[in-house]
DNA sequence: GGATTTAAAATTATAGATAAAATTTAATAT
DNA sequence: ATATTAAATTTTATCTATAATTTTAAATCC
């Protein structure tokens, strides 16, 4: 019952660097020495490479052969395309899970969004917010899709924290009442068109941020 | 310059396992030991793990920490999954990519549409499928959005090589042909809504294969 | 003084070897 | 004969060491 926690050397290393690299602490662009994190992780540079290779796939590094591997630089047209990818597949998501979600499932979420909307910093609002979609979002029974949204939800965080949109407010979790509201009243296309919406502001500039709560 | 090709062993061997899993070379659920394809590739077990954590992430494989690697097993279920995300990535790059559609590249695909029609057998004609779907998609302009699109080719391949679905026929040729005119005539709507439908027709049962061409 | 070539240092990629874990096989007891 | 336990073998995961490539630095030439 207890899923695999992925024990290994290679794995606690990925998720380490994983986390680190969302977290900003390294800048885009900048070169990871294998040998420095074998050393900090007190292993070899194999588990480090295959780390390497897992974040590659999950697009937070870029591997240039030979050459080493750099943390994926991420311009603000990247970051569009990620949100629509996102709204994409959230959205086919949702379409599939919205018959089985129950009302206990739709309180739990009311609940989570209320502990995002008293987030005391964003990091605290973004963990609240993957939690939400990722409730709503995983009675679809697609595994592999699942697995595609956790991914790009990363490099969206990535972006939330880089402090390229500074003025970090919550009125984001309006969208989320209202897709709670239109689930619960089983009106499906609009839930999946607010949950489209949603997702895809977050890669609108700052300046139009209003623009994305007013247009349908 | 030009050497991207990743002329790495571990790009090598993943390129390989790749084509032979995808081909059915290895019946779903096997184990893939990694000892032998480093005595096979004249190479050590390392670049075999590289190799196999690529996998793993492409879908092809899957990895139980400490119980080694095994092709990944897929049922109707994620035959569908994947064409279902197939469908909303693809028609997503569509909507990118249609502005940017010229003339002479639709007349490529025509040509490429055509050297699919006269396939001699499956493997020819999903490789002009393949170019056809990548030559509409790619103007896009959204790397991150092609390599998915690309790795779910690579699923849907596997499916279509398995013979799952026996009587192959070239019938969505059709589709191809329906989608050109539409981009034609500058009907992006159109267009996209006949790529969803034909995306998501390789998931259906054979026995209703001629409702999605009836259907609107 | 600036640019080009050459040498040195750093880093990646691979190989061979070792330890730990799991599966299989064998043996014993019921 | 079947089930349970224990030994043996196979396989994975990791480490240390070596070879090859790239980057950095210096030195020489124009």
């Amino acid at each position: 019952m207890a899923h695999d926690k992925d024990d290994t050397i290679t794995g606690r290393i990925t998720r380490a660097l994983a986390e680190r690299i969302i977290a900003g602490e390294f800048a885009p662009g900048s070169k990871l020495r294998q040998d420095h994190f074998a050393e900090e992780f007190g292993a070899s540079h194999v588990p480090v490479r295959e780390a390497f290779r897992r974040l590659e796939a999950q697009g937070l590094v870029v591997s240039e052969p030979r050459r080493g591997v750099r943390v994926a630089s991420f311009d603000i047209a990247e970051v569009r395309e990620v949100a629509e990818m996102r709204a994409a597949l959230e959205v086919l998501a949702l379409r599939h899970a919205a018959p089985h979600l129950t009302g206990a499932i739709l309180n739990e979420a009311e609940a989570i969004n209320r502990a995002g909307e008293n987030a005391p910093d964003v990091r605290a609002w973004e963990e609240a917010n993957r939690a939400f979609h990722r409730l709503i979002l995983a009675p679809c029974g697609m595994p592999r899709l699942m697995t595609a949204i956790d991914d790009l939800h990363a490099a969206s965080a990535r972006f939330l924290f880089s402090g390229f949109r500074m003025e970090w407010e919550a009125p984001t979790d309006q969208d989320h009442r209202a897709i709670l509201k239109a689930l619960r009243e089983r009106q499906f296309d609009v839930a999946a068109a607010t949950l489209a919406r949603h997702v895809k502001w977050i890669g609108t500039p700052p300046g139009t941020k209003t623009r994305s709560r007013t247009a349908s």
